[in-house]
DNA sequence: AAAAGTTATAATGCATGCAAAATACAATTT
DNA sequence: AAATTGTATTTTGCATGCATTATAACTTTT
């Protein structure tokens, strides 16, 4: 595996988007270029790339001559965008079910396993889950639906985040999570994608709950 | 209407976004970050930033250090960006059909019109075609959906161009619209949905035949 | 001659600095 | 005091130039 050389704007993405999914950039906060380009010690410039990049992923709003700030998240936001996580993941999942392997079935039941074990309600827990899903989509030769899966998950992730450690909506998801992956384990296709599309908008409604407080 | 003040950014983009969709850059072409910008009279940096917002449209390959290409268009895009359309348009033509008021109809069935009467088989129908499905979108009250949908039609100009002018499948996709447009008119939801989706992959099959040569 | 190593060339990545735009603030007018 | 105008300050937009990385051309070696 030949070491990757990252360049400063994909750090500085990377960097902005942990600050704002860890929330300690709120939504709706100003992101000036000068302020974090000091903190990351690195020029406005690459800032300014990172910030186009994260409009892009739908994290951040950019608007000319105004600057740049944590996009807001509304009710009606999350309603969408979830809704949209359900059609297009339920459609990876048709397309990828036929194809997993055992190996991957495996995998993503250890994935199960270390979430039930770890007691770090953070950040790892929603990198686990995000792989966990991942891996159920891998086989379904649909790269482009699956990088704008993608982008919907890592932006839904603030709202997980919030989901799994505030509602304690954790067991439940562990359950739920077991039995997507039984019927995926039996091919059973039909019962694995509506299965999963209540699966996402069950959190939905959750973080929606939550959101009305 | 106030006067809008576009940076130098976002012209460079809409220059380079047309230069593709015309197919005066092709598929694979690499894009020099300096001679386009000695073209546009620009410097790199608005440049840079054109070609990073234009690969998040899908339209550019942006590889660090290597440099960005025009992105490439494979039988299997074309049938993975249509089989995305088909769900993503039929979901918000769910929403937007009931809301739809007489007056939109009315521009649609104009638009349609204007669209027989052209004779410009170029830039013009494309972009009336696109103004026509845009319009029967708008009242699905979701903006999310709207721009990702937004961006794989954008994405597929390049061959619904192809398609219009070089299949003539223009009577055809003529008559589809009216059609299209009266179930709308009579809010048959349900048919609506379904015809639309066919609309869009008959399009896709056709392409794809195109291609395949 | 093919492969590997070396240098030369071209292209990208990014820091710096200045011009233009937006915002905040003070002064003036009503 | 509210509204309006003018000024100062902040912030963004972008041109320029240099450092770094990739590519091409050329040796050298086998």
């Amino acid at each position: 595996m030949a070491i990757e050389h990252k360049t400063r704007t994909q750090l500085v993405v990377e960097a902005i988007r942990e600050k704002i999914l860890h929330g300690e950039i709120k939504a709706g906060e100003p992101l000036r270029q000068a302020a974090l380009a000091d903190e990351l010690n690195v020029s406005r410039i690459p800032v300014r790339e990172a910030l186009l990049q994260l409009e892009a992923e739908g994290l951040v709003n950019f608007e000319p001559h105004k600057g740049a700030t944590a996009t807001e998240i509304s009710a009606t936001q999350v309603d969408e965008v979830f809704e949209l996580r359900a059609l297009l993941e339920s459609e990876l999942l048709k397309y990828s079910v036929p194809n997993l392997t055992d190996e991957d079935i495996a995998e993503a039941r250890s994935l199960i396993e270390m979430m039930e074990k770890t007691d770090d309600h953070d950040a790892a827990l929603g990198e686990m889950n995000y792989r966990f899903h991942n891996i159920l989509y891998s086989r379904a030769n649909r790269p482009h639906t699956l990088e704008l899966a993608d982008i919907l998950i890592k932006n839904s992730l603030r709202f997980v985040r919030m989901h799994l450690t505030l509602a304690g909506g954790d067991e439940r998801s562990q359950d739920e999570h077991l039995h997507l992956l039984k019927l995926c384990e039996d091919r059973d296709l039909e019962q694995a994608c509506s299965y999963l599309k209540e699966h996402i908008l069950s959190a939905k409604q959750d973080i929606i709950d939550l959101l009305d407080e």
